[in-house]
DNA sequence: CCTACCGATCGGTAGG
DNA sequence: CCTACCGATCGGTAGG
């Protein structure tokens, strides 16, 4: 495939044993082929392999041989079976934060006034579902559900990753909760809320009736109370 | 397997029966054999190291030193890792169960009629909080996140018991739906109030500040409506 | 329940 | 990225 093309690539570095081309290639070299795109592989192919059967029950070997590779070549990517499953949930992080900035920003952008907090986080819901479930969503439930797994310096850099995630929801959130639309302490009610997607995880069936946007609106309903009238009007 | 089932109750199809105690019996008098006793400290310890470390990378040998056996010993009590894994899993889930049938019963025969569909909700919350969270509680937790080790057969076996489980939350979550103190479809909002719950496992750290008093609070806060007196004298 | 042990598998590496 | 391989570990068993 395209790896026969990277092969007929000279490389300054190659030894001058002429011959053919054999199995011996040159050793990992300047970093210019198409090294990524490998890469990229091995990591999509490790988040489902993560989400389906769990970190510890995969084998570097089943995450080669879903990507074509021979049982030691995953390593010549990466130096572990740690760092592809941090590099899943990284890949996963800085997606889902991409994602949710961008349709906060459309909103804000289009029409700031027709966004009120409840709107907002009905758009971070939404989006939050598609992330969980939606198609190719390997990447954030590997986060959520094999983090034991990492180090501890790689559960650090993660949180600080998933603070960034939670920044976004703190307008919205703190917003509804002075309104009186979400009752209890925030800090408690966000936790009970990112519990009650995230679980989702364990139960959605996307064969079912329900659809995310269905989840979406149950999660409002749930959570987000109506203003009272009476009371907007009062403040 | 249902090995697990068949020794908790007397069950005619019992396999090991037959297979009484066996080869060299040594040292201990013959009254030492407290063999539930030993079963019983393996089923704690399992549930512990399940907890902490996971199904996956947790050994037999880990859960035999845990109770000072060694290597092979664990399988003269059950005939495989698994069988262990579902033996946590079904005490937790009888133990559960157990537990929320007497509040429920101590609450109906108390004063039923200070016990309504919210106070009832209340109840069930805060016992599931301790289920979680509370002292010895290891089995649940490794019941919510392991299954993925389990077999087709034990699933189903244990989702029986979920649904006993679930029947109990039934009348209080119907009563408060119909009330619209609930918003949106039951059936979704169970799950993820289930959601909310069983996440605090992942977050929840005794030695801070919230109790279990407070997430109860929380949670009830979030979920339930209080019911509008206008509309309530109205009905 | 211990002693002794086995076959399978796994993460990872050397070298081309 | 493949070939060939290794040390460690694991679930499980035979037999007393």
């Amino acid at each position: 495939m395209d790896q026969a093309v990277a092969r007929t690539r000279s490389d300054p570095h190659a030894p001058v044993v002429a011959a053919k081309r054999p199995r011996g290639r040159p050793r990992k070299t300047a970093d210019e082929r198409d090294d990524g795109n490998r890469r990229v592989e091995l990591v999509n192919a490790a988040a489902k392999l993560f989400r389906q059967k769990g970190f510890d029950a995969t084998s570097t070997r089943d995450i080669a041989a879903a990507v074509g590779m021979h049982s030691g070549s995953p390593f010549y990517h990466f130096k572990s079976k740690g760092a592809l499953l941090y590099a899943v949930m990284d890949e996963g992080m800085r997606s889902a934060i991409a994602r949710q900035s961008a349709a906060l920003q459309a909103a804000a952008v289009s029409a700031p006034s027709a966004f009120p907090a409840a709107a907002l986080l009905r758009v971070l819901i939404r989006n939050h579902f598609d992330v969980l479930l939606g198609p190719g969503s390997d990447f954030i439930p590997v986060m959520l559900y094999e983090s034991r797994s990492l180090t501890a310096r790689q559960r650090a850099l993660l949180a600080r990753l998933q603070g960034d995630y939670e920044a976004l929801w703190a307008p919205a959130l703190n917003a509804l909760s002075q309104d009186g639309q979400i009752k209890g302490p925030v800090k408690l009610a966000r936790l009970l809320i990112f519990g009650a997607l995230n679980w989702s995880v364990q139960w959605f069936d996307a064969s079912k009736d329900a659809s995310l946007d269905d989840l979406a609106d149950a999660a409002m309903a749930l959570f987000v109370q109506q203003p009272s009238p009476v009371r907007q009007s009062q403040a």
